[in-house]
DNA sequence: CTGAAACCTGAACCACCTTTCAAGTTTGTT
DNA sequence: AACAAACTTGAAAGGTGGTTCAGGTTTCAG
């Protein structure tokens, strides 16, 4: 999951330059988070990293590549996630439920991952888009396999897909990463929102 | 609208002193929209609006000052926007609708004052915050008020007013500011938004 | 008309940060 | 062992742009 990253010829040769490598992605990672792209500094991920500023472009061309490579590796681990938790054998609707708390319960666990990505809408768009744009495309089709199979509406297609994404993440903006005292757990979270997508909310 | 912000005493006293406030806001508002926050400068801000360096501090405390200005007079414009296009003698699940469409039409109108409350996540994140509360506060009332006429489901609350927030929200995003040829139009989004609200997906 | 307050001006100050580089150290291969 | 390539170092170059300020101009109440 680290391994494409196609900037010039910055990949590490050896195993000490491997461990620095990953050194600095994980200090660039919780710096980014803690700070936002532009409060972070250079000097502040290799003092984290415990390497000198200089060592930094060796493995990167600049800031903005850093952020990129940051971006790409997490928007590929959202998806690995999600992935995992799911198991073609379940019914359409059940499918939903259940990504939906995965969703959920991975946000709680990398809610740095989120602000990175989020911020990507600023500092690197074009892969802000293609993480949404990835992730819409497999909602929609799992849309359309549940209509196919008969257990969703025919004809759901790229508005329905982009509803439920969106009902998803501010899902998680409001329950995970603003979550308050006494609000309902994922899985009743999850409860709902599937309530909503099977039935609707007309009585 | 452009009242109330409170922030020492640099209201201005004079006709003159106001005409120059709107014009650094208007110049702002541009600037922003075009470069994000943080490739925005003040001396862009000041030479497109035709005044002196210096006289921004006149108005403004810093280049986050009058960044929180904006949020909140745009936050204060889409809350306006939408009450205009209602009617409270519209059906519940019509009145969802209309809003929806409202807000795609809004957004399409003003794509900057989106960039601008997006970037405000991570320039001023109260604003941001107390942004998507208000609306996820009115929607909250709206959907209890069907449930008390009969015409939604009883019990909904904060969750499904998030749904509908995000559904319209990523909505917007998908069709509005990444909209495509032969993307169907804001009425028709409206409606098939409007179906998945009313009945599900379930077939 | 007149003086004080409001407003405007733009050069200079200043703090901060990304990026470069020449010199030194470590690693791995022959 | 010995050498080249990989890696590390940190001082300094080079920029940027927010913010200040002392001095000038305009406004407006009395």
């Amino acid at each position: 999951m680290a391994a494409t990253h196609s900037q010039g010829d910055k990949t590490p040769r050896t195993e000490r330059g491997r461990k620095t490598l990953r050194k600095l992605l994980d200090a660039a990672a919780t710096e980014f988070a803690e700070k936002g792209f532009h409060e972070a500094s250079i000097s502040g991920i290799t003092r984290s990293a415990g390497v000198a500023l200089g060592t930094f472009y060796t493995y990167f061309d600049s800031k903005d590549a850093v952020f990129r490579a940051l971006v790409s590796d997490m928007s590929a681990g959202v998806g690995k996630a999600a992935r995992e938790a799911l198991d073609p054998s379940m019914g359409a609707l059940e499918i939903e439920r259940v990504a939906l708390r995965a969703f959920l319960e991975f946000a709680a666990e990398h809610k740095e991952i989120y602000r990175i990505i989020d911020e990507a809408e600023f500092v690197d768009p074009d892969s802000y888009r293609a993480h949404y744009e990835t992730i819409g495309s497999r909602i929609e089709e799992r849309l359309k396999l549940g209509g196919e199979s008969g257990e969703f509406a025919p004809g759901l297609g790229t508005p329905e897909a982009w509803a439920v994404m969106g009902m998803n993440v501010f899902l998680g903006l409001r329950y995970v990463i603003w979550g308050r005292e006494g609000d309902p757990d994922f899985e009743e979270i999850a409860r709902r929102a599937n309530m909503l997508l099977a039935r609707g909310i007309a009585s």
